[in-house]
DNA sequence: GCAATAGTGTCTTTGAGACAGTATTGA
DNA sequence: TCAATACTGTCTCAAAGACACTATTGC
């Protein structure tokens, strides 16, 4: 009973640009949509890949340059109409990953939208606008106290920043003894011993890092929930 | 590019019984695994399903009698190791059903399987202890406070049998007040209007329901995560 | 009346936000 | 010294748990 269904993986590639949570959009060289921006995506390989998760990184590597960005299972989306092809099913992953990273590997066809432009999503080809919808959806909701917020930061960082992108990350503000309080409670970060900010005309503020545990990559399993 | 993927959906059924969650299993009909006790699967149908979700009320149909029990979409599984005919995707769902509708509509050969027993889940066919365990993380941290747990009751319960079906599913005690309270706030259900619990030897209880914008089915959309 | 469970009133504890204070840098 | 932002101490407020009390049924 071979199938004839379309078996793809697409991936919301989320940054903070201009304190926004953006997503990057990418040129297409094929047909569908060919030369329209559409989220990065392709088929999975039976040969090559060993899961799905495994299937949306290397079709990130290809389309963006990242070789390990955090990543994470979104959900699967499928029907008869969402692709032009026919059938398909595409198994959907979001990642995270600091804005220089992307602005220094990705191509120059890269294009980054303001997630709260709806009329730009609504544009998009296939479901799209509906896979990115559901990552914010998701991103908004977990990171509320997760270590995930802190992926859109490079390796270190300080405490205000750190807020900053957390606030993002969630749509509102938080309140910065809260805040302080829960960063302590949950473990999640320590201070790269001596290291300050430097260069502003200001008190200086302590340089952090995730700690290791939540540093290492989580992205290699297929998991659709990651712990902290 | 025509794929060789196997495309199939799972669904974790799951249910209350002797106060503990239990996972409904069912006999296989055909290889791999025939005769063996597995998850009701099966494949997606290009030509009938209108998306994955279709398929699982489908597959969930034929082989429970269920006709539109409470569904989620949880996550998808894949690789070449998890099904012996080839390289496959799942996509998994979970249902919640109150047992008296499971026992009356499904054959006989259903088994039910306590989640808490490791040592059954672990000999299951395919990837199915990590779909099952997968789908138990999920319920367990989404019940706090949301309709979900609900649907293991019937139409109408007391808020004793309904503090009893949340504690069950979220896996601890809850405080007696603060679940009334937060009942309350939640504005979840309704008093049914002078109906009482009847025939135990002790003071009744009000009887209520789901109010109706819960009590409608949020099955049909194919989302992976559901408000409320 | 007694056992058993439903349902409520209220005190205590905990955690989040508000706000104002001190600390440290460059100019 | 001042502007600007980092960081902290502490008060207030709201939500959650503990506990005891009242209510209503069958026997």
């Amino acid at each position: 009973m071979p199938s004839s269904i379309i078996c793809s993986v697409d991936t919301v590639l989320l940054t903070l640009k201009d304190n926004a949570l953006h997503v990057a959009l990418f040129k297409r060289e094929k047909a569908p949509f060919k030369g329209e921006y559409a989220l990065p995506g392709g088929y999975v390989h039976a040969q090559a890949d060993a899961d799905t998760g495994a299937s949306a990184l290397r079709v990130l590597n290809e389309k963006t340059g990242l070789a390990s960005p955090y990543i994470e299972q979104l959900a699967t989306f499928s029907g008869p109409g969402r692709d032009p092809r026919g059938w398909s099913v595409s198994v959907a992953y979001f990642a995270l990953v600091p804005l220089d990273e992307l602005l220094s590997l990705s191509p120059a066809t890269m294009r980054l939208i303001d997630v709260s432009d709806t009329a730009q999503l609504q544009a998009l080809p296939f479901d799209h606008a509906k896979i990115v919808g559901s990552a914010v959806e998701r991103v908004r909701s977990k990171s509320a106290y997760s270590s995930l917020p802190a992926h859109l930061c490079g390796p270190t960082f300080t405490l205000p920043q750190l807020q900053t992108v957390y606030e993002m990350a969630i749509g509102e503000p938080i309140n910065k003894v809260s805040f302080r309080r829960k960063m302590e409670e949950m473990d999640l970060v320590e201070p790269v011993t001596g290291a300050m900010e430097q260069g502003k005309k200001h008190r200086p503020a302590q340089l952090y890092q995730l700690k290791p545990k939540y540093a290492k990559e989580l992205s290699v399993t297929d998991r659709a929930f990651n712990p902290g």
